[in-house]
RNA sequence: GGAGGGAUGGCAGAGCGGCUGAAUGCACUGGUCUUGAAAACCAGCAAGGACUAAUAUCCUUCCAGGGUUCAAAUCCCUGUCCCUCCA
C-alpha cells in the first residue's frame, strides 16, 4: 500500500508514477472522497471532544454532590449525532482504503519503461548455451524416461500436476536440500518451516489480496464460504515467511532479518489457459526455496543486488546458463518497486525461461504488515523494507538440469554439487 | 467432549466504571560519576491520526466485533487465539 499521506498531498505525482506501469485511477473521485473525509473527520472529532468534556464535567459534578440532571439533559442528543457522523466517516474511509489497497507500488527510477516482457532489459548473462552433437530432448521426454509421470498425476488430480518416482524424485529433493544448505550455511539465512495454509490477513499483508483472489486456492475449514475459517493455500513461501514479522517492532540490532524456507506453492493459473500446458513449467503445485530479507530503507537496493546474487549462486553451482533481466514497469508485479528475473537457458525450448524473481518492495508490504523498527536517531518507529526472491523454483530447476545436462542416450549428468545428495551418483540412467 | 483462567506499551506485568494513555520492572535514549567500561544515581521514553508554517490543541487505540452508560482497559454478549484441569 502506498502511504495515505502521499496520496493526499501528492496525488498527481502518484498518478504520474503509476502511469509508467499503465495503472490509472480516478483522481477526481479520490480527491472528492478525500475532501469529504476531511470535513467529516473534523466534525466527528469535534463531537467526540464535546462528549468527552461533558462527561468529565458530569463526573466532577457528581463527585461534588451537585445535581447532574441539567448536565445530562444537555448531552441527550449528542450520542445520536455522534453515531451518525461516525458511520458516515467510516463509510468514506472504507472507500478510500479500497482504492488505496488496489493501487500497485510505484516503480523505482531504475525500472525501464515498457508494457510487456518484450520490453524487459537484459542486465547480464552467465554461461553459454551448451552445444549438443545430437538432437536435444525437452524435459518431458527426458523426464518420462526417468520417472516423471503426468498421466498418473492427471488421474489423481487433473491437469498441471505431476508425479515423480525413483531417481528423478530424489533429484528433485536433492535440489531442494542443496539450495537450503547453500542459503543457510553460506549465505547467512535462517531456515524457516512455515504453514502452507494462511489467513486473509497474511495475503493482504504481502499484497495478493484483495486484488488477486482468483489466483489462489481457497479452503473452508468447515461450513460454507463466508465462514470466518477461510484459509488459502500459499501461492509462494513469501507469504508465510514475510508475515512471520507482521505487526512487529524489530530491534535495530537484529537487522537485517534473513530467512530461507522451502515450501510448496499453489496457483490456480486462472489467467494462463493454454499457456505452458506441456511439462513442469506451469503447475498448480510446485516447490520453491524462498529467500526473504527485511532491511532498513537505505539498504534495500544494495540488498536486492545481494539477494539476486544468492539466487544466481545456485544456478552457477548447477552449471546452468542464465541471464539476468530488469523487468520493465509494465511487467512488474503488483507489490514490487523493482524486480530482477533470472532466466535459465532451456535447450528443449531454445529459450531463456524465468526461474527466479527477485524483488524489492520498499515499504509497500511493510506498511500493510506494520513491520517497523525504532530509528535510534529520531527515536521513532520507521517502516522497514522487504525483499524476496526464489532461490530457486525447484521444479523449473529440475527442468533446467534435465535439459542442460542431458546426454546423447537420454541419461542425465548430475552436477557435482548435487552428487553427495544423490548418494554419490554421477549419472541418472534408465 | 466437559469445566475454568487469560489476552494491557518493545518485553514482562499491575489496574477491573469518571482522578488511567495506563503503576512497576526490564529494555532503550540522554546525563552524573569513572582513565574507560560495568555498577549506582538522575532524567526521558506507546502508537496511529486530525488540524497547523510550526508549536499548541484535539481525536482514536488496553485481542477483534457488537452492546449497556452522560462516561468503558474496567460491566454484558459473540468470535479468535493461548493456558490449566477433568474425561
Amino acid at each position: 500500500m502506498l502511504s495515505k499521506k502521499q496520496l493526499r498531498n501528492d496525488v498527481d505525482a502518484v498518478a504520474k508514477a503509476l502511469q509508467k506501469r499503465n495503472f490509472s485511477f480516478d483522481i477526481k473521485a479520490l480527491s472528492a472522497l478525500e475532501n469529504s473525509r476531511k470535513k467529516n473527520q473534523v466534525k466527528t472529532q469535534e463531537l467526540q471532544n464535546l462528549r468527552n468534556t461533558q462527561s468529565k464535567s458530569i463526573g466532577k459534578a457528581k463527585a461534588a454532590g451537585e445535581d447532574i440532571k441539567p448536565l445530562l439533559a444537555s448531552v441527550a442528543d449528542l450520542g445520536d449525532e455522534l453515531d451518525a457522523a461516525k458511520s458516515e466517516l467510516q463509510s468514506i474511509q472504507v472507500q478510500i482504503d479500497d482504492i488505496a489497497l488496489s493501487m500497485p507500488n510505484i516503480p523505482h527510477d531504475s525500472v525501464p519503461a515498457g508494457n510487456s516482457e518484450d520490453d524487459n532489459v537484459e542486465v547480464s548473462k552467465w554461461g553459454e548455451p551448451g552445444q549438443y552433437d545430437f538432437e536435444v530432448k525437452d524435459h518431458v521426454d527426458l523426464g518420462e524416461m526417468h520417472g516423471l509421470d503426468f498421466e498418473t498425476a492427471a488421474k489423481i488430480s487433473g491437469a498441471r500436476f505431476s508425479v515423480m518416482t525413483g531417481k528423478i524424485a530424489r533429484l528433485h529433493r536433492a535440489l531442494t536440500q542443496f539450495m537450503l544448505d547453500q542459503h543457510s550455511e553460506i549465505n547467512g539465512y535462517t531456515e524457516a518451516y512455515v504453514p502452507y495454509l494462511v489467513n486473509s490477513e497474511s495475503l493482504t499483508g504481502t499484497g495478493q489480496l484483495p486484488k488477486f483472489e482468483a489466483d489462489l486456492f481457497k479452503t473452508h475449514l468447515h461450513g460454507e464460504e463466508g465462514d470466518a475459517k477461510t484459509l488459502y493455500l500459499i501461492p509462494t513461501g513469501e507469504v508465510p515467511i514475510t508475515n512471520m514479522m507482521r505487526d512487529t517492532l524489530v530491534n535495530e540490532k537484529e537487522l537485517p532479518l534473513k530467512f530461507v524456507g522451502h515450501t510448496p506453492s499453489f496457483r490456480s493459473e486462472a489467467g494462463a489457459y493454454g499457456r505452458d500446458t506441456r511439462g513442469l513449467i506451469r503447475q498448480h503445485q510446485f516447490e520453491k526455496v524462498e529467500l526473504v530479507q527485511v532491511v532498513k530503507a537505505q539498504d534495500s537496493y544494495q540488498t536486492l543486488e545481494q539477494l539476486t546474487g544468492h539466487a544466481e549462486g545456485i544456478l552457477q553451482a548447477l552449471e546452468l546458463p542464465y541471464r539476468k533481466v530488469n523487468l520493465c514497469a509494465g511487467d512488474l508485479g503488483f507489490s514490487a518497486a523493482k524486480t530482477y528475473d533470472l532466466e535459465v537457458w532451456l535447450p528443449g525450448q531454445s529459450a531463456y525461461r524465468e526461474i527466479s524473481s527477485c524483488s524489492c518492495f520498499e515499504d509497500f508490504q511493510a506498511r500493510r504488515l506494520q513491520l517497523r523498527y525504532k530509528n535510534k536517531e529520531t527515536n521513532k518507529p520507521e517502516l522497514l523494507h522487504t525483499l524476496n526472491g526464489s532461490g530457486l523454483a525447484v521444479g523449473r530447476t529440475l527442468v533446467a538440469v534435465l535439459e542442460n545436462h542431458q546426454q546423447a542416450d537420454g541419461s542425465i549428468k548430475i552436477p557435482s554439487v548435487l552428487q553427495s545428495y544423490m548418494g554419490g551418483l554421477e549419472f541418472i540412467t534408465q
